[in-house]
DNA sequence: TAAATACAAAGGTATGACCATTTTACCTTT
DNA sequence: AAAGGTAAAATGGTCATACCTTTGTATTTA
């Protein structure tokens, strides 16, 4: 009477609920597309309206958000709850950009020891992919500094191309990280890790531009990543803790040499004209960095 | 052109806005069942499908319930809406409060161990005051349950005063680490700390109700807290984390006995009654438990 | 009268088709 | 070779229909 039926699970509900996890998995990631309708009912074994009556669950609940003819998109509400405030934070407090990079170094240290013992196959195919990306765009930038790094005139003036050559390095690097962190098998780690990367994109930039005029820099940061990968390859958390503990220390100390290096830019922009081989002191700082590993 | 384009109002949506708009008039009042979709489909205009997906939709937020056979009822559950999007994958996802947990050991482990290498006075009074507020509470609270705890028959009907107890302990527990979080001074941890704990207030008040009927459990519990801040108070950090560590590793064994408790009380309920010293194998629990510290 | 049965109603699911919009590829033009 | 435009493919949005399962109720039966 009173008492409450036992409802008849409903298949749509079901699917919702597939969705949402894979989504909090991080198989369907912030502003990704999903596969069609047609697809996604296929590949889940449902009919389409039932695909789509879970869509529009998940979409009313903001978590998708379908345009058509265009696609069904993740939105990132889940990621923009941990990273609009952080940002609206960073914003008016610059200073704190610090303490998001030292929380960053406790996630990824964090991230780093659990994917050494809990990766699968999965995971490493995935690694693999994005470490052998990361480690193209790494040569690639590094290339082209070699290349067009004769006239140092132009240091300040960065190409089309040289930007996109950081960019493509930023998007890698950024691609490779979050693998591990997705390693760790922790659906909250793996959304914070990604939101925190996010606050940091600015700085990160900021780095890998100041770095690749250091001809060194680059191989530096290409053996700590390859350091990293194969601890977590060869499920070794302690060294994979190390190894990206490593790294970030030595990304923090370049990072605040890259700050000091454009205040100084700032004051002596005219006098760089006249001294082209400044270079050689950031070469020198590179060559202080390495004692931290 | 990337921005975003005005986005065609979908039927569905307008559907389930007029449903909505309907049932906020009192056209459909509490109780109501709704007319057949075939009928309603009909009388609004559209497609059986699309009034589907706006009852699905209205359905996920609560506002309505679909019988099979039966037919869709109005829930009096008016905007029960806008819950952190966090709050409702933990309702759905319940596996994921155990990645919660073990993010939130590892924040608590970090703000522990820069707590008690960067405390200042200031931070000194604010964990005393907590410290003792919480102190405070736990003796309460234990103290209520012995005074009342004659009576085994009554441990599933908790008392208002009772309920009061744990809420303040509640309180008082996240203020505590609270405190220890915003004496790491690091503002990113401490507002995430914040928020982990938010997600995790469900859990600790379950805890502590299960907790609680041990008499055993608060003192152990009290001595970790102790633990926990004297290493504070002396700077530590070692020590800090492996006060707050052992702290949460009990607290999560803890966890996992509650769960087991509470589905074991779910279909053993009858038997309770007749087998009132029942809470001697969760005295023996918790001497496991102390195991651990 | 009460239990069992049968029928109708209602929601749940599946299939297929067509429409509107967007995206992409190709082709023409300059 | 680059720019622009047009057509085709892809994709979500909507509709119609059919069939199944569950529920509610009327009918039948013991």
């Amino acid at each position: 009477m009173s008492a409450q039926k036992l409802s008849v699970p409903r298949l749509s509900d079901a699917v919702a609920e597939t969705l949402e996890r894979q989504i909090l998995d991080g198989v369907f990631k912030s502003g990704d597309r999903l596969p069609a309708e047609r697809e996604l009912a296929v590949s889940l074994g449902v009919s389409r309206p039932s695909l789509r009556e879970a869509i529009q669950k998940l979409a009313s609940r903001g978590l998708l958000r379908s345009r058509q003819g265009g696609g069904t998109f993740v939105t990132g509400q889940l990621d923009a709850a941990f990273f609009d405030p952080w940002q609206e934070m960073l914003g008016a407090h610059p200073e704190l950009r610090t303490d998001v990079a030292e929380l960053r170094r406790v996630l990824a240290s964090e991230a780093a020891e659990w994917a050494a013992k809990r990766r699968t196959p999965e995971d490493m195919t995935r690694l693999v992919q994005t470490f052998t990306a990361l480690r193209g765009a790494l040569s690639a930038a590094q290339g082209e500094f070699v290349q067009a790094g004769g006239g140092f005139g132009e240091t300040s003036l960065p190409t089309a191309q040289d930007k996109d050559g950081i960019e493509t390095l930023i998007a890698s690097d950024a691609a490779f990280h979050q693998a591990v962190a997705e390693a760790a098998h922790n659906a909250m780690l793996g959304h914070l890790y990604a939101a925190v990367l996010r606050l940091l994109v600015d700085d990160i930039r900021l780095n890998f531009s100041e770095l690749r005029e250091v001809s060194r820099a680059f191989s530096l940061l290409a053996s700590q990543y390859s350091t990293l990968f194969e601890a977590i390859r060869d499920q070794r958390p302690a060294a994979a803790r190390a190894a990206v503990e490593a790294h970030l220390d030595f990304v923090a100390e370049s990072m605040a040499q890259s700050l000091r290096a454009a205040a100084r830019r700032e004051t002596a922009a005219q006098r760089l004209q006249s001294h082209p081989d400044f270079s050689g002191g950031a070469i020198a700082a590179v060559a202080s960095f390495s004692s931290h590993a």
